[in-house]
RNA sequence: GGGUCGGUGCCCGAGUGGCCAAAGGGAGCGGACUGUAAAUCCGCCGGCUUCGCCUACGGAGGUUCGAAUCCUCCUCGGCCCA
């Protein structure tokens, strides 16, 4: 396979690149021959998240373009705990946990990539490999001994932290050697010469190629991507609400997901689509134009949406994601059909509910904080007198009394809290 | 080990005996305006059987008519000294 060589030109484009080794060296060494090039992703929980889709992608570029490259899982890093990017001391994670944080993960990391190519298939390691029975006292003679405190303690994420009222253990300040070690392990015995990361990574990536000069004498190239921030500066990765959006269906649904990408606000959008998708840097640029043309009718935030549902949930509930939004966004919630309610059931908060409901009074707010629409009933009562709960579209005062002909199809109560928040709550057959 | 300062609601942070469910800011939620955007404005923002009651200011006791505020012990953290 033919390698690409207007790669780093088209991560230049895209804003992918915020820092690297000497640029003209890693371009020339990127469009000579095929480049083994690595991203770590440590198991802090048993799903990816958003914030880790760059790095994904990330891989998958370098694949396309004909290179080699290894997903790292970080079995043994996430022991320690990195504190890039961390403002307080992170809580160990037991083996257990750890064992299911990997699993999880594991296909997550291997949706992205190509492991059957015969030319360049992806490589997926876990740093446990090398590290677990290496003893700590040959670890401080192997590879602490390459590099001084003083270089450590010079780096950002470590120096913030030592200035914090917090701290850092001395667990997470030797996370970096771990880190190190294993990039050096990588260069040595799987040809990697390359690491990637985020850019508070830049420091650890950079300690890495340090050790490799001086322990193995060999020479690797380094480059970081932007960390992906809202204009406000605040991390991607969450909802409005602060809530983690994980790639996995299950911690977080298609139409949830679906639905973030959607109310991306327009100064995002095109960083988000050159960062986020794989769409040609051209089309992403005809897709603005039309987008600036009509901007109420959020082609960019819909195309956003569609590309990365696709890539995350496959086609079919991106098909899913798209019919409940389009009932619910769309026409009269009243029309809709028996089976698009029993689709909205599946993409929605579902909670069910008895009939004895029906008809009684005063059982409204119970019913709200009971389906987690609301967390108490003190917050049901306030959001009622604030006007902001409809039943089936329709807004509903504080002592509304559901009545069964009230339900669509007999059984079904679409409770919208504001105007972004559906919840569906099915009633027992009559 | 000694000294010292501190631990307040989701977060930051005021409060140093009653006027404290606890200032202010941020986040969040609702409403208006809109494009399921941004900005702006208004309201809310511990719980409950809601004109009142209960729970809360690191934990446990105590002083007091009354404590987030005072005392004792414990615990956790910062800083300084050893």
């Amino acid at each position: 396979m033919s390698i690409d060589p207007n790669l780093l030109d088209d991560l230049n484009a895209r804003g992918l690149v915020h820092d690297s080794t000497d640029a003209t060296r890693l371009a020339e060494r990127l469009a000579s021959s095929p480049v083994r090039a690595y991203v770590g992703f440590d198991p802090t929980a048993d799903s990816l998240h958003v914030g880790n889709l760059v790095g994904l992608l990330m891989l998958r570029r370098l694949q396309d373009a004909g290179h080699n490259v290894i997903v790292l899982a970080g079995g043994a890093t996430g022991m320690v705990g990195d504190p890039s990017g961390k403002s307080a001391e992170r809580s160990l994670l037991d083996d257990e946990q750890l064992a299911a944080n990997i699993s999880g993960i594991l296909p997550q990391l291997q949706q992205f990539l190509d492991f059957d190519s015969t030319d360049n298939p992806a490589t997926l390691l876990d740093n446990r490999a090398w590290t677990v029975g290496f003893s700590y006292l040959d670890f401080l003679r192997d590879v602490g001994k390459f590099v001084t405190v003083n270089q450590m303690v010079a780096k950002d994420s470590v120096r913030s932290r030592m200035e914090s009222s917090d701290g850092i253990s001395y667990t997470e300040f030797s996370y970096m050697l771990l880190q190190a070690y294993d990039f050096a392990w990588l260069f040595e015995h799987e040809g990697c010469e390359m690491q990637m990361g985020g850019s508070d990574q830049w420091g650890n990536i950079v300690t890495g190629m340090d050790l490799i000069r001086k322990k193995v004498g060999g020479s690797a190239y380094g480059l970081t991507w932007p960390l992906l921030t809202r204009s406000d500066g605040s991390k991607y990765g969450k909802t409005a609400g602060g809530e983690t959006i994980w790639l996995s269906a299950e911690k977080f649904s298609p139409y949830a997901f679906y639905q973030s990408w959607i109310r991306i606000e327009d100064a995002e959008i095109e960083k988000l689509l050159l960062q986020l998708t794989l769409m040609p840097v051209a089309d992403v640029h005809a897709v603005m134009s039309e987008h600036a043309e009509a901007p109420h009718k959020r082609v960019a935030q819909t195309r956003l949406a569609v590309e990365l549902t696709t890539l995350v949930h496959g086609p079919e509930a991106t098909a899913g994601a798209q019919e409940a939004t389009a009932a619910v966004f769309g026409g009269s919630v009243a029309d809709l059909s028996a089976d698009a309610l029993a689709m909205l059931a599946m993409e929605l908060p579902t909670f069910n509910a008895s009939r004895e409901v029906l008809g009684s009074e005063g059982a409204l707010v119970p019913l709200l904080s009971e389906s987690g629409i609301t967390a108490s009933n003190s917050e049901a009562n306030r959001l009622l007198k604030q006007n902001g709960v409809s039943i089936n579209d329709v807004k509903v005062p504080t002592d509304h009394v559901i009545h069964s002909a009230d339900l669509l199809h007999g059984r079904f109560a679409l409770v919208r809290k504001g105007k972004k928040h559906l919840s569906l709550v099915v009633f027992d057959q009559p």
